[in-house]
This record gives C-alpha cells, structure tokens and sequence, in this order.
DNA sequence: GTTGATGCCGCAAACGGTTACAGACACGCG
DNA sequence: CGCGTGTCTGTAACCGTTTGCGGCATCAAC
C-alpha cells in the first residue's frame, strides 16, 4: 500500500484523469501523504499545530494529487459558509451594478463569494430574508441594497442570529451606509432657487417600483424645505414619479412640460429619470440649461457626457464602506451596529440656467 | 428512556423561542408529524411516493416549527447544489449588469441561485475554474461572460464533468450563444462608407484589458472588410485601442482627433467608448454628425439620449437563451453543446453624417 | 531520572440531510 | 387461499469535511 501510495506520487503525472467524477478526497491525500485527515484538514487551511516540514508535504501531495476541498462539505462541517448574499432590487441598474462591483471586489479580496439576487417585490423580500437566515446556513451574512427592511423585521432578523448591513436605508439593528437624502434634496432645490427658478417639478419614484420609499421622501422632503427656507410653497401640480426608468421619466416629463404652466425646472430622484426628462425636453424642441434646467442625482457614468448638473454620491465608496462594516461584523467579536453617512457632492455642468424668458 | 438519545436531546434547547442557534432539525419535524426523516425529505420536496394526507401533516408540521432545510447538508448528501456561477470581466459594465440580470432573473425562476465572480486576470480565470469544476462542488454549472477559454482548456473542463455555456465567444465544447462580430464591424464600417468616409477610425479595445480578444478582432477583421470591398485600405495610423471606459477612449480619441490627418468618422467597439469619443469632440469643439461620425456597439441605455448610431445586440435576450442553454445542460440527458448565434441590427440616429466639409 | 510543559498528530464523533433498499400493507385475481 | 402488484414508509448507510480531545514524543529544568 504504501508503495502505492509512493509509485503514484513519485511516477504518475498528476490526478489520474479523472474521467467525470472526482475520486481524490481529503482521505486520498491523507493516505499519499501518510498523515490523518485531519492533519491534511489543517495544513491545507494554514492552521497551526503542524510542522513545517508535515504542511510542505501535505501541500506538495495535494497540489500533485490535484485535490479541491468539496465545499458543501466543509461548510456543512465548519457550519460557515464564506458566502455573502447581496440582495437588490434591480442587478441591471447602474447605481446597483456598480454597487455589486465594489462590494464583489472587496468580498472576493476577503475570501468570500457574492451570492446575488434581485429582490423586487414584498415576497421576494420575504424569501431571501428567510434563505438568508443563520437557519439555513446559505450565507454568512446579507447587504440589503435598497431592499429596505422595517425595525421590527430588522431586529428579529438579529434576533435569530442573521448578520446584515443596509445600504440606502437606516435601522436601528443593522449596520448601515446611506447619505443624507434630505441634503440632496435641498441642495439640488437650493440651486435651482439661486438661478431663479421658481416653479421646480419634482420627478419623484414610484413607491411601486422600490422597497425603499425612504429615499425619494427624504429627497422630496429637502426639496420641501429648500423651498420653505425661501419663502416658498412648491405646487403640487409640479409633482409627478415614475420608476427610475428613462423611458417612463420621459413620458411622465413630456405631460407635465406641455401642460399650461410648465415648470422651468426640474429636480429628478436620479440620473436615469433626468436622461428621461431631457429626452422629454428634446421632443419638444426645449433647449437643456436655457429653455429647461434639469437637476439630478448619481453622477451617472453618462451625466458627464450629456453635461447634467447632478448631485453625486460615490457609490464604489459606498460599497467599500459596507464590505468594511461586512468584514468587521464577521469577526467573532460582537459590536453593535455602526452606521455610516457619506458625503454628497454637488457637481455642476449645464443643464442649469437661469429661466427661459418665456 | 435512559437511552443516549433521549439523553442529547432533552440537553438541547427546545425549538420555538429559538434564540440564535437553529435547533429544529429534519429529525424534529420528523419526530412531531411521527414519520421518519426519509418521508419528511420526500414530503418537503415533493417527491412522489408520500400518500397525501402525509404530506399535508408534514407541510403543516413544518410550517409550525418554521423548519428551514440546512442546504450544505442537502447539498453535500445530494451531491448537488442549485447554484449557478456566473464569470464576468467587470460586474459594474452596462453588459455585464444587464447580462446578470437577465440571467439571474431566469435563473431564480427556475430555483437556482446565482454566484457572481469578476474574472479580469488569468489568474483569476484559472482560479475561478479550478473552484467551479464539479470537484468542488461550489456551483453545477457554469456561465462565462467574456471571460474565454481556450479549445483545450473548455475540453478540460467538460472532461471533468465541468458544465459551462459561454457568452460572448466560441470554442467546440462549450454551449455558447454569441453574434456575429465580422458582420458588427463590417456593418458599422459599410454605413461609414456609404456617407462617403474614407478615413474612418477605428476604437479597439486593449487586449489587457479583456480576456476576450476575439471580439475586437472579429469587429476589425469587419472594418477590413468592408474597406476591401469598396477597393480600399484603411490607414493604420487611424487605429488605437483602450480599455472600455469612456474615460480612456476620451484621451485616445482627443489625440487622434488633433493629428494632422484626422479621420472624419470612427467606429468603437461598444458604446462607452463611443461616448469617450464624443465627449473627445467637445473637447476641440466639432460637432458629432456634421465634423465627425461615430459608430458604436451595443445600444446602451444611453446612447439613444446621445444620438449615438450604434449596432445594437440584445443583451437580455442573449442573457435568457443562456439561461435555457443553462437549464437544457442541467438536465440529466446528455446533448451535445449548442451554438446560438443572435442577430444584431443597425440602429441609426444623428451620430452619422456625410464627411464635414474640410 | 522524574516531572511538566510544549508541540504534533490521530481517532472518531459530529455536521444535517438524501436515498437505495427492503419491509409492510392493501388489494385483486386465479 | 396463495401470490403477485403496487403504494407507502422506515432503516441505515452514506456524502466529505472539521475539530475536540487525548496520546505520544521531545526537551528543559530540577
């Protein structure tokens, strides 16, 4: 036997071909390398309790062996799963996308996996809360990107052991990343009253198409207040939503810019909303900056392009952020919750002018 | 009584008012519906087999106690895990976004689960197929966006009972649903022609840059093409290459754009660059469609806002057919891998005019 | 030459399901 | 009444790791 164990390791190539299955296990390893399983267990994971001399020969025999751990296995065995589910409401959506990306490179630099699904609705909520729980072992811990949960739901999600950071929304029991949408609100608004707009639209989201209704109330609400610090009341009729798809942005816009008193501006929950708006704009023959001022929110990869005047909030940043507060709440140690709050950035281009001299 | 079982098991922790851990195991729903843990797995599933009645008692049972299965466990028993892994160059690039969600929005239907990797380097490639082999047991299958293998690493993989389709290039093994890049390029560079372009630039994408080096080839070997059969031969010195990012192509188009013979059109790989391009021309003040033509690839979201004349090819779709190749692979029944080739269209806006007058 | 301390290592029991196989039972038919 | 046939259910053997605990050297100190 061990002279097997020696011909094959001295001798053959690597792996014997392995048809379809894999037949080289840890105890196969074991076995060539002439230790335990649970010796080969602990040198292949860098733990310590092994000699130098025993962890270079296990490592040897395995890479030679070409042995890959059966995941399943360890992780029903170590009861972790070295697996992050990140939940949001649309992959395809730019903020999202680039959401996913930074959490993913920082996740994947730590040595875990993005496990991802798109939650748009109550029930799919409900579903991945429930997938997602210590409970069913599927992920270690979960970040709600715009898939906002209530107090409640957050502290029994605690309650049961599940480990969560949001982003975009704030509760008491879980981590958080957000910024200050009231702020983005009044900055936007306060710039248009500054060129002298006085009849702003507010392009809000529909509170159908997100779980997260916090944001555009916050945003609504800065808008309310920048207008009140002036001496203003807005007019209702200036406000409609949509989903943050340009396409319906835009027919939302084209109805509201024919109406008889059109706004000379308007302020858009995003950037894809105020590609929608000058899209609108373009219908109509209205000039962007000049005939119509548009302000959004993102600093989209294309706002640049087609010069938006936007509220910036470094998303990439953002997702740093919570991998950070992911890592750190991964630790044994427990502390409570952090929440963190993140800069916005007004950018200025042309969209934003004075009013037209209508 | 006495007996060991009983023993460990009134130590534990009753189930209800459990507090972090999860101590309701199949064998407790087992135990209070008075079945064996076999009926119960059956009942959960579905599995045929169960009389009716016992399975309602089960479902209700269940239900009661919340029971949620342990999926490493059912994973490493069944030797099977419900996971899709999908491989992407960058998660944050409006193709892969938009391919991750239509993947994973078929893919969810259908009760798999989706695990996101970004895949840049060849280290990282490798990396990536060695721990989503069936070795490991990490995912069943697996779907390459962009990330390319070579023919004899994709037989490799299947010989090892790896599943794989591959979005985005081509090898013999490998199920795959691509488009016609020769005719991309060629068709951009015809409709150039045909405006009376003879000096047409050409954006191509670095190779360091993407695993999948058989794009910008098969577009250019297009714009060749073309050129040959309009009895002409493209000036070498029109043609650089960057990265995707508008930023890079911005620095790039910027410098060619103020070289003594400067092209009076140009054709970028995808619509990104396209907009570098465009913003490039602001930059020294020529406007697009009158002193310069751009042709991109995609139909970004954005590029009908710009006006961008563009060779669309549909994302979406291409994300749900290889969500069915995917499926029609998970079967047990063995095909042989497929090749879906999608057709492309030529989506003409105001990016594209006669040559300027210079 | 004992005694502890220290460092490696192996044994075997989990981890929580799935499933092949066989048993039990009811039923119909010759 | 005996015997297949078919449906439901239980028994127990896995699936491939991890890890607590104890054994056994080796070595310094007394």
């Amino acid at each position: 036997m061990a002279d097997l164990g020696e011909a094959s390791l001295a001798g053959r190539p690597v792996a014997q071909a392995a048809g379809a299955g894999s037949p080289v296990r840890i105890g196969d390893v074991a076995r060539a390398a002439e230790v335990s399983t649970a010796t080969v267990s602990r040198a292949l994971r860098g733990l310590p309790h092994v000699a130098t001399a025993t962890r270079q020969r296990v490592l040897a025999v395995a890479a030679e062996l070409d042995y890959r751990p059966n995941l399943p296995a360890a992780r029903l065995a170590a009861g972790t799963t070295n697996t992050i589910a990140v939940a949001v409401p649309d992959p395809a959506a730019w903020f999202n996308a680039t959401m996913v990306g930074a959490l993913g490179r920082e996740m994947t630099a730590a040595g875990y996996d993005l496990l991802l699904s798109g939650v748009a609705s109550l029930d799919e909520r409900q579903r991945f809360i429930e997938l997602n729980g210590v409970r069913s072992g599927r992920s270690d811990a979960v970040v709600l990107v715009d898939v906002a949960l209530d107090e409640a739901a957050a502290e029994a999600f605690v309650a049961q052991g599940g480990r969560a950071v949001s982003v975009g929304f704030r509760t008491k029991a879980l981590s958080s990343v957000t910024i200050d949408n009231v702020a983005v609100g009044s900055d936007a608004t306060q710039l248009l009253l500054r060129h002298g707009h006085r009849r702003i639209g507010l392009l809000s989201l529909d509170s159908g198409d997100s779980l997260n209704f916090s944001i555009p109330a916050h945003r609504a609400q800065g808008y309310e207040q920048a207008h009140a610090e002036a001496g203003l009341t807005p007019d209702p009729a200036l406000r409609v939503s949509t989903s943050n798809s340009w396409a319906e942005a835009r027919r939302a816009a084209h109805a509201l810019l024919q109406s008889a008193e059109r706004p000379s501006a308007m302020f858009a929950m995003c950037d894809e909303q105020a590609f929608g708006i000058m899209l609108a704009a373009r219908d109509l023959e209205l000039c962007i900056g000049e005939d119509l001022s548009v302000v959004g929110v993102d600093d989209h990869d294309q706002s640049r392009l087609v010069g938006l005047t936007t509220v910036r909030q470094h998303v990439a940043r953002q997702g740093t952020v919570a991998a950070e507060l992911l890592l750190r709440m991964l630790q044994p140690s427990v502390e409570p919750p952090q929440h963190v709050q993140l800069d916005t950035e007004l950018i200025i281009r042309d969209s934003v002018g004075p009013p037209g001299a209508d």
